[in-house]
DNA sequence: TTTATAATCGAAAACGTTTTCGAAATTACC
DNA sequence: GGTAATTTCGAAAACGTTTTCGATTATAAA
């Protein structure tokens, strides 16, 4: 025999009051006598009462709930910015439903729409690589579900932000090569559509200019899939067609990593012969042989502040007050390892 | 003004029938003609329909979602994991909240309390290395919420698990030591609590006696933190206690990676004169120098099975049906590489 | 004692859906 | 045409909570 759900009902019948004075004794409103609260305390306790969060959500239409839409969950970056979220988000009692969309378009799409149908309070998201300015993502705007984006961002959907200046730290990248007398300096870039990519390849390209280095675009080589395989065969290829360059900064650690496993195999001096920079300092980077010089991306605090950037946005629209887009802008570090140390 | 929500009664009003036909009529029950049908689907699609998953739920006793709760989000091998789970959820229309204990007991305790107030369907599980069969745990199984613990188990609580064989597969990584000639084999463990820490303790202790090499109990290092840190450190030890030990057996791969690091910066060489095998297959393993010995334990497969296990127990308590539990046990594999390559 | 004020309570509606069961309308059959 | 069988519909209850507002009771003031 399965014993009943302690209810609201269950309580009142028990001690004779009525559902609404349970209620309100539980939730500390003022027009409850003491004894009474005291009474309802006791036995909500007693029998280890808990309010249906179903009830809740229907009555308050919210569900202290939100969710997260990212492309990969196993990469050091984004699960760091998890790490985050849920941290800061459990701090606020709220929950986190994660969705990955495996940087496919489509998924992202059907995610979106889920994360909708389930009413969550707010969505928080880095694009997928395939992702832009879509129909999907106009409609969390218009239906005014708060909305934050992060990393992988759409410069033109008018939203609150969380991100970087990828253009200028890839420039301090870039720079800090030149800095260790890097002469002619290739650039493993990401793939043509998301933001980020785009901007570390402006900033590679603005560097180079501020310090009288031609570009070659015969230099630059984009990623697809952004693998440890992609940047074992740019470096073959680098190593076969420009014998000469003498500096690499790569898109991410994953695939500078690759890059130095080839120099490596071939015996080819980092950084002596060919200095390596990458990107976002992943773990791994401060392990391997030789240590990868990076550009640390505080990928944990950027997780907290979209977070609290969402929050504001939920109190916002709960107190039915215009909507306030904010930009926030991390900063990043250049941190050097053995792979730039001449 | 804010248009208001598309809902049944909205719809029904606008057709001028009654919300029970609506829903019918979404719901495609035989008792509500083809014509009516029609045009109610068609205003729905027109309103953008969708229904209001709060009163769903509450109507249903149902949220389609479950909770997950694990040590760390930022590990390779719980981040698989989680994209093993939360794949096999979308294929069967659930959604999943994480909640992350750092390894924390009295966290872990809140997040099931957490969950449990949440009402979701099914909870799945990795222990913190704090936890065992505390009372946290025994609520769940009391309040028959379909549960699954996967890795971090505890023996004796009856619920579903899906775990490997730590015991064979520390037995095989330690015999694949003895294979390739190491006669003196230390063990740098994992903390003293977790089954899977004393599984590969004991899978080593018996591999030797099986061997016949003296167990030694001075050979054994014990983490606290399982860090890279302790890694580097007891590497440190072991080289300076017991310069003769010529084979390593350590409990996962990021500590054997610290192993690595201190026997790199004192030119001692692996192989050769120090043998190294890790546990867990991170990425990391096959992209350091020298390239990672250990045993593959399949990640995402956990995933996908403790989920399917979760959804049978979900289906079994919705039917009343008596409980079955089931224990999987997954197949690992050493994965052989450099640093026990004689 | 009467009246006014404050403290305490509860009825009822609402949130939006699902489902049961009976009523009404249509069709089939003779 | 009437009756029976079938199709189509809708009223209403239920899920458990929150909140408004009016009613009742106890206390204070006159």
């Amino acid at each position: 025999m399965k014993e009943k759900e302690t209810t609201l009902k269950v309580i009142a019948e028990k001690l004779n009051i009525s559902i609404t004075t349970v209620s309100k004794a539980l939730k500390d409103y003022s027009d409850v006598s003491p004894k009474t609260r005291e009474r309802v305390l006791e036995l909500a306790r007693e029998l280890n009462y808990t309010p249906n969060s179903f009830a809740v959500n229907l009555r308050t239409k919210e569900s202290k709930t939100i969710g997260l839409i990212i492309p990969e969950v196993v990469h050091h970056f984004f699960s760091s910015v998890i790490n985050g979220i849920i941290a800061e988000a459990e701090k606020n009692e709220y929950l986190v439903i994660i969705l990955q969309s495996n940087e496919s378009l489509e998924l992202e799409k059907k995610q979106v729409q889920l994360l909708i149908n389930k009413r969550v309070d707010g969505i928080i998201m880095s694009l997928s690589n395939e992702s832009n300015d879509d129909d999907h993502i106009r409609e969390i705007i218009q239906r005014n579900i708060p909305f934050v984006m992060f990393d992988k961002i759409s410069k033109i959907i008018p939203c609150s932000k969380v991100i970087i200046d990828d253009q200028k730290a890839a420039s301090a990248a870039v720079e800090h090569l030149i800095s260790v007398g890097c002469k002619k300096i290739a650039h493993i870039r990401g793939p043509v559509n998301p933001q980020n990519a785009i901007d570390r390849f402006l900033g590679y390209k603005k560097a180079l200019e501020k310090n009288q280095i031609p570009f070659d675009k015969n230099l630059v080589y984009t990623c697809v899939r952004v693998s440890f395989e992609e940047g074992y065969a740019f470096a073959k290829e680098i190593c076969e067609n420009h014998p000469d360059v003498d500096g690499i900064f790569v898109i991410t650690d994953l695939v500078a990593v690759g890059v130095l496993a080839y120099l490596n195999e071939h015996h080819i001096k980092v950084p002596e012969q060919i200095a390596v920079i990458g990107f976002s300092n992943w773990f791994m980077s401060q392990v391997i042989q030789p240590k990868l010089s990076t550009v640390d991306q505080p990928s944990y605090e950027m997780g907290v502040s979209a977070f609290n950037l969402l929050l504001k946005e939920i109190k916002a629209v709960k107190e039915e007050q215009p909507k306030v887009i904010e930009n926030v802008v991390l900063d990043t570090q250049i941190i050097v390892r053995e792979s730039t140390k001449k």
